[in-house]
DNA sequence: CTCTTTCGTTAGAAGTTGTAACTCACCAGG
DNA sequence: CCTGGTGAGTTACAACTTCTAACGAAAGAG
């Protein structure tokens, strides 16, 4: 047994075989959706026998934890490097929306219908909390101060999710509508409530996406 | 073999005891959610033995239809119930707050993570188109004609959706951002994705559907 | 009263997750 | 170089799931 380092042949062949797992199971994840993932499946993939997964993952949950975690990542990096070349709230919004399509099912994995008895890792607040500080810092350079609304109030109130970020209230008005606006049409676009109904959910977000780059 | 009607005992068991097993699906679901969705409990649970039920239901997916459809069903109706004291923007959009909370699993049913390989009968379509009618009659009395945006020439182009409703692009415009708006609200307070951050989500969705109820 | 339809049952196939026990290979220490 | 310990992968099994097939029994129709 030695310390931590990744250093050892075995713990190399290990870590090599969870990424393998987790590619697997992303694939099965893009056709099927989450709720199908088998385990058995993905062993049966790699030429493995069925349990022999056990020894790298607990079971189906730990699994999943690891993928909304590596999801979570992923969109903290992108938008990460969407906010590199300057963080205006148009690149972020044409950023996530890239990245939702880019796959579907990883962006309903973190953003859909939870699994009722999951909750999620205290590892993905950390992440959400540096995806939302992008977020702010963008809002932040678009809204200086503007009228307070009824809301206001209540964001000056409870300003804890801001993680110490220091925004007006206006901007973080603006992040959250960004968020909640942009996941309305995402979700829906990715539920294909818009199929069968002509409309281009690309001109809907891009004018949602618009309406939130108008300095107020 | 009589006709329809409904008037035969053994039609109107059999139509009892599909309407029980429904109930202990919403039953089911509400607890743990809709891809936990067992048929030998419920058999257990009404009693009866596993393959009882397939007399009733061809299988697990004809059963979540008549679930959804149900559940679409249940949303036109409260919405037409709003509807009729008058139908105004903000009566809609609390109705739609209410109907959400009061099942939140019977909302993300219908507008939460599909499954993949799901396709949604022809039903819901025509139940679908009268929720919009209704809320494009509340749209169209809000917007009699404003500026003209870059998507009412989209809109213009694809308003098969409509129906034949006779609404002014500005109308279309405010009902799918009624529609978009409140669902990145109400999905994203129902995932639980508020819980932990302190905001109030009754407030978020109140200031939503409070510009959305303004006439432009 | 008989005949037919339908209901509910058990048995079983083909899946799934997950546990237990066994074999085998590898890696390190003496 | 040899031996022991650790971990990987294997089969076997239990307890589930959906769903099909075949059988007995009950209930309505003529």
């Amino acid at each position: 047994m030695t310390e931590a380092g990744a250093k050892t042949p075995r713990e190399r062949y290990r870590a090599q075989v969870r990424t393998e797992v987790k590619e697997h199971a992303w694939e099965q994840i893009a056709t099927a959706g989450a709720s199908a993932l088998s385990l058995n499946a993905i062993a049966k993939r790699m030429g493995m026998s069925g349990p022999a997964l056990y020894r790298y993952f607990a079971g189906r949950d730990e699994l999943i934890t690891e993928l909304v975690t590596d999801a979570y990542r992923s969109l903290a990096d992108t938008f990460r490097a969407a906010s590199g070349t300057g963080a205006d709230v148009a690149a972020l919004g044409h950023a996530l929306r890239g990245w939702a399509l880019e796959d579907p099912q990883r962006y309903l994995l973190i953003y859909g219908t939870p699994v009722p008895g999951y909750h999620a890792p205290d590892d993905v607040t950390a992440i959400s909390s540096e995806i939302l500080a992008t977020l702010l810092d963008a809002c932040a350079a678009l809204s200086p101060d503007s009228p307070a609304t009824p809301l206001d109030a209540h964001l000056e109130d409870h300003r804890d999710w801001a993680d110490g970020h220091s925004a007006q209230p206006a901007a973080l008005r603006r992040a959250l509508a960004f968020w909640t606006r942009l996941h309305g049409v995402l979700s829906l676009e990715l539920a294909g409530h818009f199929r069968g109904m002509g409309i281009d959910p690309a001109q809907l977000f891009a004018a949602e996406l618009d309406e939130l780059s108008r300095p107020d």
